[in-house]
DNA sequence: AAGTTGACGACGA
DNA sequence: CTCGTCGCCAACT
């Protein structure tokens, strides 16, 4: 088999797709720190298919399992709808991981100090 | 089956 | 500085 991308994903078809890789590398971030959609489509294999994490993680094929909460743009604002139940419900969850959640009238909207909590 | 959209990002003008 | 386009991959219509 030459194919790699064949291996079990739980569905017996295709292999390890983008969202595989993007599961795996938001669950591999630390509690308490946060990744951008750019980091994670770097870490899998494509740094321009920074839309391919978006679009996954939206339809978060493992709810619960996934904390896309901790994923967050390059300038470490969140998705505007986050299907978590808000971003009332995201700044509690980012809060409570230590994570420092600032407003930023500049763009009013509640964004996350990549510098200091960016993996 | 084909075309379009979308939780983004980088580059060019 | 802002605006527009290209690239990426999967899902939706």
């Amino acid at each position: 088999m030459a194919d790699p991308r064949k291996n079990e994903n739980g569905r017996g078809t295709a292999g390890p797709s983008f969202d595989e890789l993007v599961y795996a590398a938001v669950c591999a971030v630390p509690r308490g720190k946060v990744t951008t959609y750019g980091r994670i489509a770097e870490v899998c294999g494509s740094p321009r298919a920074s839309r391919a994490v978006g679009t996954a993680l939206h339809r978060n094929p493992k709810p619960g399992v996934i904390p896309c909460h901790r994923v967050v743009n390059r300038v470490g604002r969140l998705a505007p709808g986050f299907a978590f139940g808000g971003q009332d419900r995201q700044k509690i969850l980012l809060e409570d991981e230590g994570i420092e959640v600032v407003f930023d009238e500049n763009s009013g909207e509640w964004r996350v100090p990549l510098e200091r909590f960016l993996f």
